[in-house]
DNA sequence: TTGTACGCGTTATCAA
DNA sequence: TTGATAACGCGTACAA
């Protein structure tokens, strides 16, 4: 047995450990610097050596430790990022387009959840710049100072989405939702509403949409503009209440009714065609989102459009430059929104 | 000055380098290790010392590099998951709840979508393993060999979601798709129904429930069994689009309609109601999945309820209980499913 | 209660 | 083309 040339410092004899670069390199005659070397850049290496250490990784199916990699190199090729809901399709349609984006550039993404409490999303930010991310994503633009001097010091890119200010963090990729509630309004106002209410889900960026409709709204009234509110989040079952509750409750007459999300304005065509009630004479409604059945239910909901993957890959975009050093980029993106008019409103 | 002082050795004398316990230490006149243990376990350090070193982290800002925490303990405190789409709703919701589970445990999940394509999934097994996850989530039970052995090999637990077999690779949480479309086809058969027609979306476990609700209705059917495969995701549309294909190209005389998920039945109720049929007379709709929106339709739709939720948790369940050592626990568990009568078939 | 020494598995820097 | 050697920032003995 050839055993006792082994060098004594270093690794298990046999299948002891871990596999490591360094089991690699006994098994091909190399180093563990070669192996590594191998895999980061192979016109670095002999072909020979290559193929033996490429024969090593197979026999042995050795996958290299990105945490070790990331310790060294202080890049851990992991980008990390908070949104309030994933099974929200909004959140989830521009996260999906963000990672594939990413992830075409050998990153990979750590998701979190953060629900509807700053001091939560403060304490995920925490969780994740400990992770060292190369990069971060947010939801909205509203955290805690404590969270900022974190993000801050964390000196990395860092982007805003879904939302827009003029004092980002860092990037800021979104769209007014004052104004889109707005425009809204002026929608529903040339298009001869003199009555209006709303029907929202527990929503921060909702709540500033539906005060900009109505704002806008109020000075075209003939009557008090209703709202109704939900808790939790918007489901079809919701949108069926919240139209029970404007007519049942609230001495709703008719109009056109501004709803937070599709889901919620689909609920409330539903409703009102359990009723008898006629779309758009006697109810119109306008939803939020343009998601992809909007334009398939009957009738077909008049909403506003907001291009969900163009945020994502806007973001990854902005992130990406940063990497690259490409240009100063413009800090803040507003990809705006458009009002789709259908049938419903 | 007593910069003099300062052993040679090492870190930064000023603002240089990143935030680490040595600095805290420096800070708070006490070592690294000290800092080490007055985070991990406070009470293992002094009432005094623990105030200097919690003020010199607020101070700094200090956030512990997990990477290196991890390398050292050999324990990374991630769990990653891998799911075909995050935008489809029932992985999404799945997720969610495994994330809340295992979140509360210390954890964090690194989420990746796979597609279709087996082949993906393997590269992204891979990479998601060089994060040396403390366990991993699979959706499905088909795996290349390859990525068998490459998780085999990683010594986690590992679990398969959504689908049930004999033969997993660790743990298993699912249910069988085949019974669930036999079930079905029960269903409708001691309905009475003696003509139907599937539409599907583009889905492994979509398609083996339809063959088995094929296989079993055909003894009972009256004309041939049309199916409608779409190639993409379900969607509101191409429920449509199915009852459309069914009805004008088909020769569908009327009968049921076995859908692969709620958003085509609803579709299909949609274009019913759009061209005037009656649901059920004319037309009776099964949906699966039993999304919130399913019972507030228009009829309400019947349905295969399948329990999102709880093959999250379940699966977070089995890789806790690992995790404890605690008891051998089941390899596989069958959280069933459950055919919700209501009034579209 | 606190500190020293070492190792975790990789990349970066030199030198050969 | 290849190899030593030293970080990277933290946990885990073990000792004081």
């Amino acid at each position: 047995m050839t055993d006792d040339q082994a060098p004594p410092p270093k690794a298990a004899p046999s299948g002891g450990g871990p596999v490591t670069m360094a089991t690699i390199g006994r098994l091909a005659g190399v180093s563990q610097v070669t192996v590594s070397r191998a895999l980061s850049d192979p016109s670095k290496v002999s072909p020979a050596t290559l193929a033996k250490i490429r024969e090593a990784i197979a026999v042995t199916g050795f996958v290299p430790n990105a945490l070790a990699g990331a310790l060294a190199s202080r890049r851990s090729r992991l980008i990390t990022a908070l949104v309030p809901s994933i099974t929200n399709i909004v959140y989830a349609a521009m996260i999906k387009a963000f990672s594939e984006r990413i992830r075409a550039h050998g990153y990979q993404i750590l998701l979190s959840e953060t629900g509807l409490d700053p001091a939560d999303e403060e304490m995920l930010i925490e969780t994740h710049l400990s992770r060292r991310p190369d990069a971060m994503l947010l939801t909205g633009i509203h955290h805690t100072p404590r969270a900022r001097r974190m993000l801050l010091g964390a000196g990395i890119p860092v982007v805003e989405v879904w939302d827009i200010t003029d004092s980002p963090i860092d990037l800021c990729v979104g769209f007014s939702h004052a104004e889109a509630g707005r425009a809204a309004a002026d929608y529903a106002i040339s298009a001869g509403y003199v009555r209006a209410g709303t029907v929202s889900a527990d929503d921060e960026r909702a709540a500033r949409r539906k005060a900009a409709f109505v704002a806008r709204f109020a000075p075209a009234a003939e009557a008090a503009i209703e709202a109704v509110d939900f808790d939790g989040p918007a489901s079809l079952e919701r949108g069926r209440r919240g139209l029970a509750e404007l007519l049942d409750a609230r001495g709703f007459a008719g109009g056109v009714i501004f709803c937070s999300s599709d889901l919620l304005a689909h609920g409330v065509l539903i409703e009102a065609r359990a009723r008898g009630l006629a779309v758009p004479a006697d109810i119109a409604v306008i939803g939020f989102g343009d998601q992809d059945f909007a334009a398939h239910v009957e009738p077909a909901l008049t909403t506003v459009r907001v291009d969900r993957p163009a945020f994502g890959q806007a973001a990854a975009e902005a992130i990406l430059a940063r990497f690259d050093g490409t240009g100063p980029q413009a800090p803040v993106t507003d990809l705006g929104f458009r009002i789709v008019a259908r049938r419903s409103a």
